[in-house]
DNA sequence: CTTGGGTCCTGTGCGC
DNA sequence: TGCGCACAGGACCCAA
């Protein structure tokens, strides 16, 4: 599910349970996720208190004392879901430190000293967890390849105009890159190309300059107007399981397939068209 | 090197 | 109500 939106209102929702929370307990269900777990996960994480948690694309590094980082990717459908303890929790669970009944795809349960317990969740099991040294993460191979955050400076017109020069795949698929820019999935990179106007076919390399420096301020929008939909509501501790909140009530080309295009003057109609795997929602009048 | 397709896994919603 | 199928927001791996 989650894009990098998702993923920073999930960090924004955990911050206050997990920011200066020493882990108390560490339950390891599984061995593994998309990849095996690190050897002793529980035990490297028992005792912890993670200093920081931060983002980098759509992977959650929590910054722990014990001079490692956790790194976590929920996949598709990983959910972070928070219960009991700590302020803000709701006031029945917290006075009774009572945590939700176990479900299906809870691989990874850690227990705060303040009575908090955050699940992991994740019926596909395409999200991973590691452990490296904090120093280095950066060079982790999960995240090495990575590029800019879109949402900072070194996301500029330039650099994306370099990513595209003389590439021959579609601008859907360069955009998909997490070389290129972090964190965009299917849902953003579908609303940025409707906003700038420009085809999801029309090959990367072949889209003039000035429409692909368009990109950067419409990349950046569209990411931070999620991350505040999602923000808006984060008063409620749920939001941290990933949902899209309300800002997925805002899509204007992602799952619109046959609704009339709501470019102003357009009168197309959003089509949707499967590209290496992946559904593209544009309109073919307006986005050229 | 780039590029496209296959793949991992479970759940959901739809048509019949 | 049951069954089969298409599809789902990610990203690695490999063949060409």
């Amino acid at each position: 599910m989650p894009e990098l939106p998702e993923v920073e209102t999930v960090r924004r929702g955990l911050v206050p349970v997990l920011e200066g929370a020493r882990i108390v307990r560490a339950q390891v269900n599984r061995a593994d996720l998309r990849w095996p777990f690190p050897e002793r996960m529980g035990a490297r994480l028992t005792g912890a208190t993670v200093d920081r948690l931060r983002r980098r694309s759509k992977y959650l590094l929590a910054d722990l004392d014990t001079g490692e980082t956790l790194i976590v990717h929920l996949g598709m459908s990983g959910r972070m879901i928070v219960s009991g303890g700590g302020a803000g929790r709701d006031m029945l669970a917290q006075f009774h430190h009572l945590h939700p009944a176990p479900e299906k795809h809870d691989h990874v349960i850690l227990d705060t000293e303040a009575g908090a317990r955050v699940t992991f969740n994740d019926a596909r099991r395409f999200g991973a967890m590691d452990l490296a040294p904090t120093a280095t993460v950066e060079a982790h191979w999960l995240l090495a390849g990575i590029g800019p955050e879109p949402l900072g400076n070194a996301f500029d017109e330039a650099h994306l105009i370099a990513a595209f020069r003389g590439k021959r795949s579609p601008v859907k698929t360069a955009l998909l890159d997490q070389r290129i820019v972090a964190g965009l999935g299917n849902i953003y990179v579908c609303e940025a190309l409707h906003r700038a106007g420009i085809s999801p076919l029309r090959p990367a390399g072949r889209i003039a300059a000035a429409r692909v420096a368009s990109l950067v301020p419409i990349i950046r929008d569209v990411l931070t107007e999620a991350i505040e939909a999602g923000g808006s509501s984060l008063r409620d501790y749920r939001q941290a399981d990933g949902e899209l909140g309300y800002f997925q009530h805002r899509f204007r080309a992602y799952g619109r397939e046959g609704e009339p295009c709501q470019t102003p003057d357009c009168q197309g109609t959003i089509h949707r068209k499967v590209q290496s795997g992946r559904s593209s929602f544009y309109c073919p009048v307006c986005q050229r």
